[in-house]
RNA sequence: GCCCGGGUAGCUCAGUCUGGUUAGAGCGCGGGGCUGUGGACCCCGAGGUCCCGGGUUCAAAUCCCGGCCCGGGCCCCA
């Protein structure tokens, strides 16, 4: 009681935390949940080292991921802790462990990975992942199985969530029909996402402006419109030959932005109007005009392309076919891409066959990863603050045959388990750890060997129980049990014992009953 | 890296703005009321370098400066 507690200098690790029985309760309830339908799909367990080649992760991650990584030297080279179990089990595949002749293989996986980033709600340096790799099939049919398993588990688990489905091969495709390199595709997925992301939150902007006018908001819709402000003057400043003048003049600086405060609501939100505006053409000049930087120079996107890319975010609504439609038109001109929206038309109607029904249909959803191919999907739970996002997942059909493995193409997704937990435990009832049934408690102290005789009895008999161990009396002994929740306590009092009996006290109702010692066990089993 | 909020009893926190005798509450813990009976009973008790360092002051948990740590948000993701 008086030890120094803050002379204790050994703590868990920042972004690390203990899991106490009550979580690791929750965990392996989530757990046992995810592997029964993982299994019942057919999916089988696999485990990779938690740590790895830093070459594994460093291959076609961006530099993000790089400085995001615990790394450390060792005399046989320099290793990572894993920040995702994908490319351990695209490894794994790659190297000729599994029979890659028969297919599809399907493989699942519980574990750690780690990432070298802030903590923050719902996200730490060393977090439960739970995913399955899908690998051979390369149909829209295996798609749909992969999503619609995404949603089952999260059924199972009684959460509400929100699907968004996207699909980065259409753009690839129109891409590729006109010439683009595959590595500039992946910059102008990964930039488009971003843009999306930015825009997503001028909206959100817009409307809480609406709701609540403070200073605190104002000052950080400042924040954000401030360095786009600074680039759009910079921009002006420059006079670069070769980016067209009328669009450098169509972003107009505006020194209102640093007073907001003295606008009103409408105004403030005609600028952030402005500004999406004004950021999609800024992303314009950058992808085609100053070029983005590739491993073979900084190369640069036809104008046309660019501009077509931008109308893919307006493809995105819950009404699937209409966004369909909407994506043949805009993207008539490619054969590439048509025949990608003819497959993913294929894969709702499968996904309608799975009963996956209610979803948002996204083609500007391009998630942050470069290696995706195909579909691309994640799965939000709404009140798990910034970090709704438990799921998330995709095709990536280039991978194990880029770790040097055979070219087969493989869909998958993960979990992360510490937002799931979150989720549960936000609904108030969750699973929650039970307690022995029996509470064994001498009266006096020269009995209590005998109590420990009696719990020796019935654990032998599979009944669990607790014995008192902090030598408490009587009086204490109840109160603590009926504070830990014991359903019935054996009381060992001396007048009974020597005539072979204890008393059993049913904690619910407080009735008590002698039974005869041999007669324990039978008792408690009906009782169950 | 930037922006908020916080650090006071084992736990959850009040007190801080408006500095002032022994720093509080609830829960928990220990004891008693009751030779051997719990749950919303009563009484008593133990338990604190008020995160650290410096400054202002007759006087600092309280005000100022610096630091450390924790939580939330931006970015990114699970």
């Amino acid at each position: 009681m008086k030890r120094e507690n803050r002379s204790l200098k050994l703590k868990a690790p920042r972004g690390t935390r203990d899991l106490l029985p009550e979580d690791m309760y929750l965990l392996r309830y989530i757990e046992d949940k995810l592997r029964g339908v993982f299994e019942r799909f057919g999916y089988a367990e696999v485990q990779t080292p938690i740590f790895e080649l830093f070459e594994l992760f460093a291959l076609r991650s961006g530099d993000e991921i790089r400085n995001s990584m615990f790394v450390f030297e060792t005399g046989e080279g320099e290793m990572a802790l894993r920040p995702e179990l994908t490319a351990p089990i695209c490894r794994l595949v790659a190297e000729g462990k599994i029979d890659v002749m028969t297919k599809p293989i399907k493989l699942y996986y519980i574990g750690r990975a780690f990432r070298y980033e802030e903590p923050q709600a719902g996200r730490y340096r060393e977090f439960w992942q739970a995913g399955i790799e899908l690998i051979g099939p390369r149909h829209p049919e295996a798609d749909a199985e992969v999503v619609s398993l995404a949603c089952i588990s999260l059924e199972e688990l009684d959460l509400k969530y929100n699907l968004e489905l996207g699909d980065v091969a259409v753009l690839r495709g129109y891409m590729t029909s006109k010439g683009v390199d595959y590595e500039v595709q992946n910059k102008v997925l990964s930039a488009l996402d971003h843009l999306r992301s930015r825009l997503r939150k001028l909206e959100v902007y817009s409307e809480l402006l609406l709701k609540e006018n403070d200073a605190h908001l104002l000052s950080e819709v400042k924040r954000f419109l401030y360095p786009i402000e600074l680039r759009k003057r910079r921009l002006r400043a420059k006079v670069e030959e070769n980016i067209p003048k009328e669009l450098i003049e169509r972003l107009e600086p505006d020194s209102r932005i640093y007073k907001l405060e003295e606008l009103r609501v409408d105004e403030v939100r005609e600028i952030l109007k402005r500004n999406t505006e004004d950021l999609k053409l800024m992303e314009i000049i950058s992808w085609c005009y100053e070029g983005l930087r590739t491993s073979m120079g900084t190369l640069k996107l036809p104008p046309d392309v660019g501009f077509k890319l931008l109308e893919a975010l307006k493809l995105k609504s819950i009404r699937a076919h209409e966004v369909l439609e909407d994506a043949k038109e805009v993207f008539k001109e490619s054969e590439e891409a048509l025949r990608e929206i003819e497959r993913l038309n294929e894969l709702i109607e499968y996904l309608d066959d799975l009963n996956v029904k209610s979803y948002v249909l996204d083609l500007g959803l391009a998630r942050g990863l470069e290696y995706y191919t195909g579909i691309v999907f994640e799965i939000h739970v709404m009140g798990l603050g910034a970090q709704s996002q438990v799921c998330g997942g995709g095709r990536y059909d280039r991978l194990i045959a880029e770790f040097g493995g055979p070219d087969i193409p493989s869909v998958g997704f993960a979990f992360g388990l510490d937002r799931l937990m979150l989720a549960l435990k936000m609904k108030e009832i969750y699973p929650k750890p039970s307690v022995p049934m029996v509470y064994v408690a001498p009266i006096s102290d020269d009995l209590r060997g005998a109590a420990l005789k009696i719990a020796a009895m019935l654990r032998n008999a599979g009944i669990a129980c607790e014995v008192e161990l902090m030598r408490r009396r009587i009086r204490r002994a109840l109160s603590f049990a009926n504070k830990r929740g014991f359903p019935f306590v054996i009381l060992i009092a001396p007048r009974e014992y020597q005539s072979g009996s204890v008393i059993i006290k049913d904690m619910m109702c407080g009735t008590q009953e002698l039974v005869s010692i041999k007669d324990v066990t039978d008792y408690l089993r009906s009782r169950k």
